[in-house]
DNA sequence: TTAAACTTAGACCGATTGGTCAAAGAAAAG
DNA sequence: CTTTTCTTTGACCAATCGGTCTAAGTTTAA
């Protein structure tokens, strides 16, 4: 029983551009007439369907991490062997930095943002930092358990360092214009996989 | 043949505490009003002496820099065993980090925050990942010359991770609260020296 | 058609933004 | 002393900030 008419944009398409912005330029930076013009909605529009422009902010990171998590879990997830689908990841993500427009990670991106007492904020990266964690934990512990690693590994230190790399890669994705850089990381990560 | 009175503050000290609070908050987040208050100076004096907030900012941005690689240099210089070096340098970044009040880094910070577009921070900031990256180069250099890694090992990709690695560990510092994070990065960033 | 329920565009709000300027104050030079 | 040159304070500016709200438009139910 609806009465009305329906909103005559789609919700989840402004959300994906909203994020883009956010993405783009950082959560201060971006201001309410900048994410109208570019999610192509009105102000009272925004407000009623996305309460504020934290709110708005959260549920754009939110909506990039669930994607991102998603495609990171296929990829590490896929039949064969684990550590060649690390290695398959991290080339791919060394591509996606390397390229000039790259804009990193909207993670990292919203660790260095925001404000170190933000403690909700914090909360949230932290949980999603996790994910990517246990997406990799997974990985490695598949590949000690099929003899891909010493079997002395430690898979949990392990994952956290790419997890760590994988972020810093993104960061300095967005300052460099050449793909020296990121594909050295790659190199030198994956070079110690091979070692272990 | 100077006219007039002296400035009444500290133009270094001021430019400290401007620093500290660009780390803290970020450039687009922190305003003058703020900023005037930490640093105990008027808007004119302000303006006068640094320009405007992004060359403010930028000068900050230098500040730190400098420190931070200066610090780094005489850490990765020491006499002794390059990986040494490396192993305590790596230890006292994990224990910066992991304290819940870090505030990670400001290069790392500012490569999230700055726009895509601004082709001059991007500059800064590439210039000063540089400097991080022939530290670690050097030091990594010494250790094959020396025999400490093997002579096969590309010490330029070397230096290249570690650098990232660095810059994700100071990340991810912000949000964690536990030191967990921390320390596992750096226990596996540095195993993988051990095997190499 | 009429009324109710909804969405829309855009005017509007006080607060705050980065930035400027004039007047007052202080030290050095004559 | 006076004058000159500098610094400081704080008022002030237009523009923009995030956020609200009214009025008009649109669709459905009766």
């Amino acid at each position: 029983m609806t009465r009305g008419p329906d909103k005559q944009f789609d919700p989840d398409e402004a959300l994906e551009r909203a994020m883009q912005l956010f993405w783009a330029k950082g959560y201060a930076a971006t201001g309410l007439a900048e994410l109208q013009a570019r999610m192509g909605i009105g102000r009272k529009s925004l407000y009623d369907t996305f309460g504020n422009k934290r709110q708005l902010f959260i549920k754009a990171l939110q909506h990039y991490a669930d994607k991102e998590l998603r495609q990171l879990l296929s990829e590490l997830d896929k039949e064969g062997s684990p550590l060649g689908n690390v290695r398959r990841l991290m080339r791919r993500l060394q591509e996606t930095h390397a390229k000039p427009e790259s804009t990193g990670c909207m993670l990292g991106v919203s660790m260095g943002q925001c404000s170190t007492d933000d403690m909700e904020m914090a909360g949230i990266l932290r949980r999603h930092v996790k994910g990517i964690e246990e997406a990799f934990y997974k990985a490695f512990k598949r590949a000690r358990d099929s003899g891909e690693l010493d079997p002395k590994t430690n898979v949990r230190d392990l994952a956290r360092l790419f997890m760590g790399i994988a972020q810093g890669l993104a960061l300095i994705g967005r300052v460099e214009e050449t793909p020296a850089v990121p594909r050295s990381i790659v190199n030198a990560a994956l070079a110690t996989l091979m070692a272990a």
